[in-house]
DNA sequence: GACCGGATTGGC
DNA sequence: CCAATCCGGTCC
């Protein structure tokens, strides 16, 4: 479904999200992440992600089905945005992924800046900085894109936040890692289900 | 370049 | 009390 069906430049599919998070995460390299605002519209070509599997996962935020305001949106049907606040002070974007009361996600990690480039960059007041620092790790993207605990929940099918199909360059590499800082995980810490576009100068850390 | 601490707030 | 982070400082 998703590369075969999917239509270059159009929003992806409900259906392309209603999978495994692991695939999604996957398949979401190299795709094109969307943000309007009044102040203009800017977006990123994704090229780092992280999968969590929900109940099982001990890195997951709904590990054993943990049900919260902050999680309530991952048991809704995938196609979401899931924004929460980490350290006090920067936002993370998740997509949702699943049918209803399946409660997994991918992290966005890292984008390739693509358009309004300028606005992200003043946004991080990073005024004249190459552009491969501008999103190059979860808490900056979102800074960039003016992500915020308003978007959450937001439907990725909408016209605020939306993801658009891009197919991967011929000589694009994906390759896994271990997650990054889940330290306290357990047996979860050696999941190599961190995906990222091997070599992309926007990959973090 | 590597390493370290501080910022700052919601969730369990 | 700690977290799915980042930035600026220091000291090589």
């Amino acid at each position: 479904m998703p590369g075969s069906s999917g239509q270059q430049g159009e929003k992806l599919p409900r259906a392309f999200y209603l999978r495994d998070a692991r695939t999604v995460a996957r398949e979401l390299l190299g795709k094109e992440l969307v943000r309007e605002s009044p102040e203009g519209s800017a977006s990123g070509i994704i090229v780092e992600t992280e999968a969590y599997l929900g109940v099982p996962d001990r890195a997951s935020h709904a590990f054993g089905g943990k049900r919260s305001r902050r999680t309530a949106v991952m048991y809704e049907a995938g196609g979401r945005a899931y924004v929460y606040l980490i350290y006090g002070m920067y936002w993370c974007l998740n997509v949702t992924c699943r049918e209803e009361e399946t409660p997994e996600c991918v992290l966005i990690r890292a984008l390739q800046p693509f358009t309004g480039v300028e606005l992200m960059a003043r946004r991080r007041h990073a005024e004249g900085k190459r552009p491969a620092v501008l999103a190059n790790g979860p808490g900056k993207l979102c800074r960039a894109l003016r992500i915020d605990g308003a978007l959450y929940g937001e439907d990725l099918r909408g016209d605020v936040l939306y993801i658009l199909d891009r197919p991967l360059p011929e000589d694009a590499e994906i390759a896994a890692s271990p997650r990054v800082n889940i330290g306290y995980a357990g047996e979860a810490v050696h999941h190599e289900w961190r995906y990222f576009l091997k070599g992309n100068p926007c990959v973090s850390r």
